[in-house]
DNA sequence: ATATCAAACTTGTTTATACAAGTCAATACC
DNA sequence: GGTATTGACTTGTATAAACAAGTTTGATAT
């Protein structure tokens, strides 16, 4: 956990707003009550604010008074956020998790997967298929394509589990950003050999850009 | 225009990123050097560099310098973000947009509707189906709840034009936030009715739920 | 030449203060 | 009774300063 002053605040309100201590509409405390309350500074309230409008949970006005508008969500929906792997999603939603490996070839990127993948023709790259089933049904179909330079000796073990814990704690990659973006398109004939897509032909891709420290794609 | 300062220097340092003044890789002025550059304090610059951050143009951090990741998009990729309008979006893209009404009832939420859009059974809705068509295919098809003690005198001529221009100049309701999720779902008759799916047979569904200053979802 | 260390950077966090701008309710006024 | 105004709140913006923590670079000693 973060030990950082404003993310402890931003936690706890958000779990308070959670356990209901806060209910859907309700009015939350002044910036100036929980200044006190935390005995910090109003900017560092202000940041962990920040990440609960983010995030939706409460809602501001210049002038007005803070508003509640965390609702809890009554069907159990799978949603994965930011940059965490899909264990740690698996294991937050309580679900029960396990990944398939389809593919693990070494390629070099043509100007489809350049396209594709903003990396550069001729970068050789490792391309990973894999398959994520969540309570034993096949969800999610995941095509990674990773800068060999960068993630090295990827082996069929690692990619069963987390690729990115191989890299951040084995590697010492530091992951800095991630830019995503999201498009639907048609199911490929790939995407129903291994998905129990039933009625649906296409799906919702969510496509990832992440950088290392150096401000290299992988 | 917003003539607040850090966001007159996010969209001049956004713009020049953009014109290619700082090309895709390259290191991006630091704090430092930007906060004498306009004149202000580095919190200003800082928070001019957060809205960088969060639209994945640059990446930071601690003790490196700043890099730039931004990369201009090859395909014309229409993309809707934020609470922007239908018709200010098209305007952005360079797209021709048009709208045809389809349906504007009066109605009472039941079960289902409340469930799904976290109304409360027994309110008084407009249900507003649109199709949008860019530069003459149909793309969107639009299904909006309004809450009728907020959207009062809702019109077929309303409709057409931007709901959330009649909402904010002539009836001065103040939108403050919007919460959205996203899903995939399977394409419904109504769907294929409006909409030239083709081949798909699915939809990416972006659901938002919008609040006026009242905290009242509508 | 190589390794070590310190200084000079960088971004990240926190505090304190001041003012701007919007909301709301009580009060004074007609 | 209804209306305007004032004043006490609220959140939003901006500045300045100090320190923490990470990286880079160059000088120094071995």
């Amino acid at each position: 956990m973060n030990k950082v002053k404003f993310d402890t605040i931003f936690h706890d309100l958000k779990q308070k707003i959670e356990n209901g201590e806060y209910p859907f509409r309700s009015l939350f405390p002044s910036e100036n009550f929980l200044t006190n309350q935390y005995n910090c500074a109003r900017n560092t309230v202000r940041r962990a604010l920040a990440g609960l409008i983010e995030r939706g949970y409460i809602q501001t006005q210049q002038g007005k008074r803070i508003r509640v508008i965390y609702k809890p969500v009554t069907k159990s929906e799978f949603k994965m956020g930011g940059i965490e792997s899909f264990k740690e999603a698996a294991a937050r939603n309580h679900f029960v998790g396990t990944t398939k490996l389809v593919k693990l070839d070494e390629i070099v990127a043509n100007e489809k997967i350049a396209e594709l993948t903003e990396f550069e023709i001729g970068d050789e790259l490792y391309e990973v298929h894999r398959v994520r089933y969540v309570n034993g049904k096949p969800l999610i179909f995941d095509i990674n394509y990773f800068l060999k330079t960068v993630v090295q000796d990827l082996t069929e073990e690692i990619a069963i589990n987390s690729i990115y814990e191989y890299l951040e704690n084995i590697l010492g990659v530091v992951i800095v950003t991630s830019k995503r973006k999201l498009t639907t398109e048609l199911a490929t004939k790939l995407d129903y050999q291994y998905l129990e897509l039933g009625d649906f032909n296409c799906l919702a891709v969510i496509s990832g850009h992440t950088f290392n420290s150096d401000g290299i794609q992988f």
